[in-house]
DNA sequence: AGGATTGTGTCAGAAAGTGTCGTAAAGTGT
DNA sequence: ACACTTTACGACACTTTCTGACACAATCCT
């Protein structure tokens, strides 16, 4: 596999932890488990590590002067958070759970080097 | 052979997966097994994975940070489903089935680098 | 320290995915 | 038209993956 593809409904168990669907599990024991989350417009995107890295590039070059950018941009810093693929799943924090208003059902987007996690209803207004 | 041309007919075994037509198959062992499966309204489009990889080049100017450029890149990835021919059978997993709405018949169409897969009764509609 | 909350590993049952084989049907050559 | 080869299909057994639950560990709070 060569990226992230693909929708996925999977559940949080009992402590907000998330299943990573085989498919996705591979890439990350390949690659590393360590994950940066970052909260976006009412949803999270999960970055690999490596990945993280090489967008921090583009995000310093975004906030340049503008100042409405920059406040975007610090909540965005302010709100990501690393996390780590332990025993296949990955816990989400409670504050991640709520900015993106996730319950039980999540479900997960790849989006080739990243994947995203939203809260169902949200996704399917999002995506009209 | 050099390309996917034809109409077949086949039907899903009890796992939901299309036995490859002789024809395709060959095409396939001799590219690659791997595959990459797309819903499109109401049908699925199955790329070799070099013919996806193609397609995918297209995208690399979007900003994965901007918002309307990330909208575009999740629909067209959030479709997606990497998959692959095994013993010479794809599995369509439950959720592109549902999407495409297929039963036990499946009509198979070739369409040169890539092929598509109908409900048969969709296909009827589609082609009036 | 004690109790509550949050995080982690593991396991068992259910569901989904995979390999193989026998039989039937279709295709091929003579 | 016949025998032979290839292909398609359904069935079955087996493996992997998903889920919910539980037990325990670590952390936080007062």
């Amino acid at each position: 596999m060569n990226g992230f593809l693909g929708t996925y409904s999977v559940s949080l168990d009992d402590k907000g932890r998330l299943n990573v669907p085989a498919k996705f599990k591979g890439l990350l024991e390949r690659d590393s488990p360590q994950l940066v989350m970052c909260v976006m417009d009412g949803f999270l995107i999960v970055f690999p590590q490596r990945e993280w890295a090489a967008n921090e590039e583009k995000l310093y070059h975004l906030n340049a002067f503008d100042k409405s950018d920059r406040n975007r941009l610090r909540e965005f810093y302010a709100r990501a958070t690393e996390c780590e693929m332990k025993s296949g799943k990955i816990l989400i924090p409670a504050a991640q759970r709520e900015a993106a208003g996730l319950k039980k059902e999540v479900t997960l987007v790849g989006m080739s080097k990243t994947f995203e996690l939203w809260a169902p209803d949200r996704l399917e207004k999002a995506s009209k």
